[in-house]
RNA sequence: GGGCAAUUAGCUCAGCUGGUUCAGAGCGUCUGCCUUACAAGCAGAAUGUCAGCGGUUCAAAUCCGUUAUUGCCCACCA
């Protein structure tokens, strides 16, 4: 074995060797357990957000696989509607200075299929190399056909019970994309704007109102004036006409106290309901006329008149010319506002009326709100839940439509029948006659008066009613509605398939918190709606992985790191230890990054914090090369016997100290598991491999390795790997096959158990005790900077006996000589150290220091007495002495003693050396 | 505006059920070591008004209130 552990070679092997023995295909004989993968768009590459989110998956796994449950992990990739089409648009404008519209439809997904491809192969690679233990025979793309055909049922199940609908809506336009896009695809920008005060003329030319507003322009969309009905300035004008500049269109002033804020601005407010959302609502409720006044791409059409054609900051400009040339014009101010941006497109989101989908979500928000009111579903932490109960309580329908390219294309079809061929209302009698036997057809007339046809079928061919056109709705859906179907899209609903019945619902959500609302409430409604039960019970949310700046990791901000840097500088081990360390409570995490210039030119991205990792593996590494040599495969069942687990033999300290170590840790991990503390598990593991094994007792036992010594350290280094596996598979693989050949291989090998007798809180202590000789000999060696290899002699002023321990106490603090006794006197000139089971005095003539040792002792006689003071005040106070539990008193009391015999015997010294 | 967090060593962060096993870890710093597994290592050491203020309690880093600063989510003003 070489002195560093080097991951490239051994991560390649095992990689392979796992993939060929089928390790990852569920093949448990417990109860199952089940993770489908969040699914990463295949927008780009992934970063260290999702290295960290599929290492928390893929130790969920293994640990469950290794607990010997039927455990499945379904990978997948997620086509990401709008937000792909916008890359692969980008991308064909900057090298071929084309848009969508020079491709045409078919062509431009031909490319975005091939955009998919690419990343979904390189998405897949990286989670392989990252470790992760899916089962890649399941891997599923949210566009492929088994998804899709959930897609469809899933659309025509909630269209048969009423649930989806069409309507005219002021949506959110995205100019650019020219789609609707959702409320959270929104980002909003603080731009400083103006605020223009204008006449707005009554029509028969007595006056006229002030009116103020942001956006100018939207005038020649106003259908009325609000003023608010107590408003004495206003009050006279409720009901008049006033007349529209430019276009001389006539509205009303209407009274509306919702809208209108008395004392903001002029007190009163122009009203475009086909542009401004609360305008809209207004609108509803006066039932006013909407006026669109843009095209799709966000210039003005026809019924802006005179300013048609412009668009933007242009036709703004324009209109507040016209306003100053028609003296209408009051005053313009500088006013500061948020503005809505598209997230894909980066343009000005524009309120649009028009056209779309929507799935009522009242009864469905409701139902999915008490699956995690009731406890079914548990969020991990809990303080999530407040979140998805929060969003849900909103009940606001979805916007289910997007008019983009990418996607799931609607499952409907529009009558052409602007030909009036047929009387409107004889259609229903055509739709029934023509689907009179088709279950998978389903019609209705929509509140615009259009009949609308959804059909299971992929085909629902042009010609199936005679004499009429069937036009297919041109609408995708948004790319979230096949998300919410991906817990059992994944697993062949709406089939009745195996995979369902032997893994849903699944045991576990790992998700970040962004999408709690997007994604994780929808699924919990969809599985509900179409499975009749929970997609999972427990969501486990991941924190964020920030930038050493404190921003967020991700793709549109061009911040993130490749986890292949990662794994290249320090292995796939690494990264994953680092990443189960991260996950704490907190929501954040912040990994300073740099780059580094490889020798082959090439610029990776690196941070030291996988340090932590790499050292750790190599620690382990050099522990296992040096134990190799002594350890004989016997196999972990008669490793065990020949140790005689249940009822240890040795009266060695150390080795009944071991052994309780080890199952404590055992214990602990288990427990850290369960609630899912990532953070906690790793370290519990770091410690017991690092401090207790290798620094503690690898040193005491490397003097002479017995027979029995090997077999408890084999023993102690094969379970640590069990323990490790999860967090680092690689490494822990190899120094299994390495060291115990004959042994099943870690990934399958079953979990350890803890054996409580084994754990002894006593055993623990007293070599604790016995351990402080050791510390408080090398803590003279280092005041004093004696070298390691000088030898020196120590006595030790203590009534218990220390024979067993006397090799061990040596070796460690590099003594020539030990004594101890109860009744030694001290020797002069020493240093000294008061510890709990005695004193412990090192001679040291000719190199003492007085001064040196004065202070010392000085500086802990103060700690102590300051510490009694607290003690006594705390003991004196009767309420204490009351109120708090016996076993506290009396721990406290323990304290007290253990000071006051710090305090006399450091006096002793003092004394001793003054002489 | 509503909600959720964070503030602990120079840096990145633990600290769950309140009690000196709780004031910690890793990195960095200082001292001494190539001690026959590991210098990616070993041994030792220094470093803190637990953001401020108030409260509850016998007892507060921990619970409550409040202020400040920071971040995120949701809703948004013509």
């Amino acid at each position: 074995m070489e002195t560093r552990y080097n991951h490239k070679e051994i991560e390649e092997k095992w990689l392979k060797n796992w993939d060929e023995q089928k390790d990852f295909k569920p093949a448990g004989k417990g109860p199952h357990f089940s993770i489908v993968i969040p699914p990463p768009n295949v927008t780009g590459a992934l970063h260290l957000g999702h290295a960290l989110n599929n290492t928390i998956q893929d130790i969920l796994v293994r640990y469950n696989r290794k607990l010997g449950k039927n455990t499945l992990w379904i990978p997948g990739t997620d086509h990401a509607g709008i937000a792909t089409q916008a890359v692969v648009e980008k991308r064909l404008m900057q090298e071929e200075k084309k848009t969508r519209h020079d491709l045409g439809r078919e062509e431009l997904v031909k490319r975005i299929w091939k955009w998919k491809d690419e990343y979904e192969t390189r998405i897949t690679n990286q989670l392989k190399l990252i470790g992760s233990s899916c089962d890649w025979d399941r891997q599923r793309f949210t566009l492929d056909p088994i998804c899709a055909k959930a897609v469809r049922h899933a659309f025509f199940n909630l269209f048969k019970k009423g649930l989806i609908y069409r309507g005219k809506r002021l949506v959110n336009w995205d100019t650019h994309l020219h789609t609707a896009v959702a409320d959270d695809e929104i980002y909003h920008e603080t731009v400083k704007g103006h605020f223009w005060t204008f006449k707005y003329p009554l029509a028969d030319g007595s006056g006229y109102i002030p009116v103020a507003t942001t956006r100018p322009e939207t005038i020649l969309g106003d259908t009325a004036v609000a003023v608010h009905p107590e408003d004495e300035r206003y009050k006279k004008f409720i009901g008049k006409t006033l007349l529209v500049p430019f276009v001389n269109r006539e509205i009303p002033v209407i009274a509306d106290e919702i809208l209108v804020d008395k004392e903001f601005g002029t007190g009163s407010v122009k009203v475009t309901p086909a542009h401004d959302p609360n305008d809209y609502t207004t609108g509803l409720r006066h039932k006013l006329p909407m006026i669109n006044i843009l095209n799709e791409d966000g210039t003005l059409n026809e019924n802006a008149g005179e300013f048609k054609g412009l668009k933007g900051e242009k036709a703004r400009a324009a209109v507040v010319e016209g306003l100053e040339k028609l003296d209408l014009l009051i005053k313009v101010e500088d006013h500061e506002m948020q503005i809505g941006k598209s997230d894909r497109s980066k343009t000005v989101i524009e309120p649009y009326l028009s056209d779309q989908w929507f799935v009522k979500m009242d009864m469905l928000a409701e139902r999915a709100m008490q699956a995690v009111e009731s406890g079914e579903v548990k969020f991990t932490p809990a303080r999530y839940a407040k979140n998805y109960l929060n969003w849900l309580g909103e009940k606001r329908d979805w916007c289910i439509s997007r008019q983009l390219w990418w996607g799931h294309q609607i499952p409907i079809w529009h009558l052409n029948n602007e030909e009036l061929i047929i009387n409107n209302e004889e259609l229903k009698g055509v739709l029934d006659k023509c689907f009179a036997n088709r279950s998978d057809v389903h019609y209705y007339k929509s509140e615009n008066g259009e009949w609308l046809v959804c059909s299971l079928e992929e085909d629902l061919r042009e010609d199936s009613i005679e004499g009429l056109k069937l036009e297919r709705d041109p609408d995708v859906l948004d790319t979230w509605f096949s998300s919410a179907l991906w817990p059992h899209s994944t697993m062949g609903w709406p089939g009745k398939t195996e995979d369902l019945k032997d893994f849903y619902p699944t045991s576990v959500l790992v998700t970040g918190r962004d999408i709690i609302s997007l994604w994780v409430a929808r699924m919990v409604v969809f599985s509900q709606e179409n499975m009749a039960q929970i997609p999972f019970s427990d969501v486990y949310i991941n924190p964020t992985i920030l930038d050493g700046l404190g921003r967020r990791m991700s793709k549109s901000h061009g911040n993130g790191v490749d986890p292949l840097d990662i794994i290249e500088k320090y292995g796939a081990d690494s990264l994953r230890f680092v990443m189960c360390s991260i996950c704490t409570e907190n929501q954040d995490a912040r990994l300073p990054v740099k780059k580094e210039k490889l020798e082959d030119g090439r610029e990776i991205n690196i941070s030291e914090k996988f340090e932590l990792g790499r050292n750790f593996g190599n620690k382990l590494w050099n522990a296992a090369r040096f134990l190799k040599p002594h350890i004989t495969d016997m196999g972990h069942e008669k490793s065990c016997k020949s140790l005689n687990l249940e009822n240890p033999d040795s009266d060695n300290l150390e080795d009944k100290w071991i052994l309780s170590r080890l199952n404590t840790v055992i214990k602990e991990t288990q427990k850290a598991l369960a609630n899912y503390r990532f953070s906690e598990y790793a370290s519990l593991v770091y410690h017991f491999v690092w401090d207790d094994l290798c620094s503690r007792y690898l040193e005491i036992k490397k003097g002479e390795i017995s027979k029995d010594s090997s077999a408890l350290l084999s023993h102690s280094l094969y379970t640590a790997l069990d323990l490790l596996h999860p967090i680092m598979p690689f490494i822990t693989e190899e120094l299994n096959a390495i060291l115990f050949p004959n042994s099943q291989r870690l990934i399958l090998r079953e979990w350890p158990s803890a054996n409580e007798n084994l754990i002894n809180a006593e055993i623990e202590k007293q070599f604790e005790d016995i351990f402080a000789i050791v510390e408080a000999v090398r803590s003279v060696r280092g005041r004093y900077s004696i070298a390691p290899s000088q030898k020196i002699a120590a006595i030790v002023r203590s009534s218990a006996n220390l024979e067993s321990c006397r090799n061990m106490i040596k070796d460690l603090s590099g003594l020539s000589e030990f004594d101890f006794g109860e009744n030694l006197s001290n020797p002069a000139f020493s240093a000294s150290a008061v510890i709990p089971s005695g004193e412990v005095f090192v001679p040291l003539e000719g190199i003492l220091d007085k001064e040196k040792e004065t202070l010392r002792l000085k500086k802990e006689i103060e700690k102590a007495e300051s510490f009694i003071i607290s003690l006594n005040k705390k003991l004196s106070n009767e309420n204490f002495v009351k109120n708090a539990p016996a076993s506290v008193i009396d721990g406290e009391r323990q304290k007290l003693a253990t000071q006051r015999d710090i305090v006399e015997k450091s006096l002793a010294m003092l004394k001793e050396l003054e002489q």
